[in-house]
DNA sequence: CATGAATGAGAGTTCATTCAT
DNA sequence: TATGAATGAACTCTCATTCAT
């Protein structure tokens, strides 16, 4: 599930015009590919669509030939991230037998996720600005599919009682941060420690008495 | 925003030129005001300084008689609405007598500034872009705050062992996030019940042996 | 555009290749039939290609089979438009006995023949900016044929003396406002009616002694 | 009234930003005066808003400070070329004591006009294309004008009965036409040999019963 | 003959910043 | 200090036309 997705997945999900011949569908990827180097080393509003088709080695025009606008790669390209982050962490929870166990190895699956691939906080993080909607799709459905397997996972009597909801969101909440700070900005703890410590932060919390 | 801190603090946290006459300070008010209200509707980009000055009822020029550039009041804003918050949440925290519970307060401190200052994601976050150093400076003193309290939790024997400085980003996420989601998009919770949910899994975790 | 004039003659008095093929004759029949639609609902400069092949059903490359530019095929339209307009008036006017019923009823017959086909106007008239040869010698022509008429009226002493020049262009004047007027923008008078006011104008004029 | 209207007219009648300084109205004028040059010139669509403003000696950026768009100025140009027509021939037609000579004066006038500005027809008939909002409100004022002094002419028996409305588009067409061929493409003709033939068929008719 | 992806010059427009008044 | 007109680099987007398949 790690291998990217197929140009057929790509064009369905997103809103860019099909190319027709074998030429058309590789001058598409290629754009993609020029699209997430550029937003994700300068941003949205620094990137600029000429420079985005200079990478892609095509003309100006061809951009247009596949997106309608700026903003609409931009989603394309956010969803395309959404889905590969998705993608690379979904199997490594499914490998655990015990929840809690899942969720410590989501957590440093999405560390090592963030260390290979740098520029998703860039482009998730601006679609706050530049396409809320589908910001805010890309968490709620992160949410809630967390809050899935956590209902499942007290189902199976592997977690405490709690609101699923709340939960969700805390746990996204540490993930992307701790992503942000330990996977993006800074390396001094290996992903295996910074899970060690969130995983039995998530499991036990921090009350002695406890321990 | 709320109570509007005195010029005196403004000058000394932010870069712009210090207005020597009281007609100066008046004008200066105006512009950081204005500005808060642009940025937080419109956001960085789209916000433009020509509307900042009319919603400030001065001339265009006057703009750069205090501040070099659009960027340099956008800093200034994040810094402002940055100390706000740790004004605002800091002492509901030092009020308690556990830092377990002090933690729990804290959640519900911040989420009730969230849902009072809803422009505070869309102002902070979009640092991340606009201005990264500051962005990152607003993070990471807040972790720090949070980890020095860990440390001196964890001294006076109320919390258990664990690397403070990992379990402060996971707290400031969880925060963050159930912020974001409870406060900023929606009130299907009150901030009392997400901050005992989140205070229970900072405390207990979610394992069901330890309940 | 009512009944379309067979290809031979289409190819007569345009620019365009003539096609080898009855497939290619079909073709290009569909690409003229959409090019009358597209520039008359848009006017040449909002009018595409595009979109001229897309109603063809065909696709773009094949517009360049047939016609060397844009504005070939808007020439080609023009021409065709102007044939027409003489095609259905002329008739009317040699069926009337005295040239100054004549005159009446061709003013009444272009007047029909503006209801009919509204975009007439669009057409003609743009072609002052997009084709001013053509455009002056839709004019030029028309005039021609109406001072030829006026001077073999004046031959059977059915007219006054005067300018058939100078009178050729007043008539054509009148006749293409009061189409604008009453044919394309309003019903509100029959053409009967226009036709009858203006047959009296030129007839016996406004001078109330002489009626 | 030949005389180009003052600055605070051009302002009220069009759609422009009102200059608040000496300078801010001289620059203004001089972007109007080099769109008329350049709309005259190349028509709308091969006009440039960077030609403009080079002919006006102003920045780019200057245009936009005191237009919208490129199809605003048009507008206001419009408007300002149909005002300095009825301008110029109003005065020439009051000048007559009996109407019918009015209207033969009000044609030589006509025609005098177009030799002197032969962009006008350029202008207003792009109108149609660009703004047909603002065209279709210049003729028909135009002819609620000529209508209007029909209709008195008519109370003092000055002319005979006959739809003064229908009377009044015949009358317009007749003088744009005219205009047109012997005042902008051929001046084969004196404007009063024109406006002699012309004003004859509007009085008397071509009917050779009553020469 | 038909196809449709590729091309790229060139357009209109924005707006942070400057500076003469 | 305050004003607001002036600036112009830089952007996104269009679409007639070409040409390899």
């Amino acid at each position: 599930m790690t291998e990217k997705q197929d140009d057929t997945r790509v064009a369905a999900t997103s809103g860019e015009k099909t190319p027709k011949t074998a030429r058309g569908r590789r001058t598409l990827r290629q754009l993609l590919d020029a699209a997430a180097e550029e937003f994700g080393e300068k941003g949205f509003h620094e990137a600029s669509i000429s420079q985005i088709t200079q990478r892609a080695g095509v003309a100006i025009g061809s951009f247009y030939t596949y997106f309608d606008s700026k903003e609409e790669v931009f989603t394309a390209l956010v969803r395309d991230v959404s889905a590969q982050v998705r993608d690379f962490v979904a199997p490594r929870i499914s490998a655990q037998a015990n929840q809690l166990d899942a969720e410590r190895e989501g957590q440093q699956a999405f560390l090592e996720f963030a260390r290979l691939h740098k520029e998703i906080y860039r482009i998730v993080d601006e679609a706050e600005f530049v396409d809320p909607a589908t910001y805010r799709e890309h968490y709620t459905s992160t949410a809630r599919r967390i809050a899935a397997r956590l209902d499942a996972a007290y189902e199976r009597g592997e977690i405490s009682e709690g609101s699923s909801e709340i939960r969700a969101w805390a746990l996204m909440g540490m993930n992307v941060f701790l992503g942000l700070r330990f996977g993006v900005w800074g390396d001094d703890y290996t992903p295996e420690e910074v899970a060690r410590v969130g995983g039995e932060l998530i499991a036990r919390g921090m009350d002695p008495a406890r321990s």
